[in-house]
DNA sequence: AGGAAACTTGACTAAATGGTCAAAATAAAC
DNA sequence: GTTTATTTTGACCATTTAGTCAAGTTTCCT
């Protein structure tokens, strides 16, 4: 089910309920991963049709046979991304052991990050000019479920087992540092060097000093 | 001095190297506030001269008599932007006390994001698509600040005065966690309440977090 | 006051871009 | 193998937008 209430996403009239043939979804597949490409590096306004269509391999018009209107794509690209995105906070377990649990949490968000940086920058993009479609999912499904961690956080403390902290602005700093190493990378590499092997390094050396300061620093005293 | 080496800054020719008139003092000054404005809420590219000139109460031709070129006014934002940004960095007192130090990093950090969300959201904006206009700030006076401070950050460590963990990405994770009440702002406030009365609260509760998890989790043991 | 310099803008141009359309090519169904 | 449905695209259109230009208006200087 869609995870964005849009007025109504535009469907390609073609591909709107009958079961997709193999073409279809092939090309379906192509467009979304070359569309991922361009709208993670330059946003929706700084995309053009052309260039997704080049970089998927086929025409505009034929583009546009697929997916009925450049939103319609953004869209399409978003709801695939959101679902993965709330997993690993919902898998928080209110029976696990509280530190076991949030370093399980930091260590899914950071391979999170480096599986899917593109991702990280869509939807960062997408946030950062003010949420123009992802509005909705925000002050819904989104908070929901930190307000339902939050219940569980809280409990973790009262019962003495976490620092005393705002459970929200904990799950907010850790999607700060384990989303900053995708959507930064450029600052990073800039900063750390650039070159291709000590990327994998990067973002191992982020976890120990991650985890180093949240875990020691979330002990309960 | 500028601290971005573009090929050649279009400069308006007028306003090239003469003292500035106070018209024109006023006027540049009442477009870069109109600029940042449109510019951090919707990118290089989703922002139209047009759009800026109506915020500054101008025409077109005017803003450009001002700044010759849509780059040309965008780097001077950066430009501005910069060096208030590296501030609190370089201020980083060697012979402080290693906690009270990062204390105080950290809480001048949160107060610029507070007083300049829309400087920050620039800047994340533009590292997002990938520097195109300050990779070379990056890889220069950013790398080169941070390398300094690097050293510091280590002494203190080998002095027993700080928890073990790699320098640079310490200063990754609070340039994360302090820009991310800047920048992921709509956010925050879609999940924790919108209304303004709130605001001062998240970052007074953010800053109270972000105190609690770094200082305790960087005391050395 | 009067002339020069600085400032301002309506009307315009050229290029880019989202999207259409009709016709061609290919695949599927029988 | 022929018909039908799906897929593909070249050519085109309408709109947006960065930037120009020439002609005005205001400010400054003496």
């Amino acid at each position: 089910m869609t995870a964005i209430q849009s007025g109504q996403s535009a469907q390609s009239a073609r591909s709107a309920n009958r079961p997709k043939s193999r073409i279809q979804q092939k090309n379906r597949q192509v467009i979304l991963d070359a569309a991922l490409d361009i709208f993670s590096t330059y946003g929706f306004r700084g995309t053009t049709i052309d260039q997704v269509a080049a970089k998927a391999g086929m025409s505009k018009p034929n583009l546009i046979y697929y997916f009925a209107s450049k939103e319609d794509l953004y869209i399409s690209l978003l709801e695939d991304t959101l679902d993965q995105w709330l997993a690993p906070l919902a898998d928080l377990d209110p029976d696990g052991d509280p530190i076991d649990e949030i370093r399980s949490y930091i260590t899914a968000k950071i391979a999170m990050s480096r599986a899917r940086p593109k991702g990280s920058r869509l939807f960062a993009n997408e946030i950062l000019h003010g949420a123009p479609t992802i509005g909705g999912f925000l002050q819904g499904p989104l908070k929901s479920l930190v307000e339902d961690k939050a219940v569980i956080i809280r409990r973790w403390i009262e019962a003495g087992a976490l620092a005393r902290i705002e459970p929200a602005h904990l799950i907010f700093m850790i999607w700060a540092v384990t989303q900053h190493y995708a959507d930064f990378d450029v600052q990073v590499r800039a900063v750390l060097g650039a070159d291709q092997t000590k990327n994998d390094r990067h973002f191992d050396d982020a976890q120990a000093a991650i985890l180093t300061v949240f875990l020691e620093g979330l002990r309960p005293r």
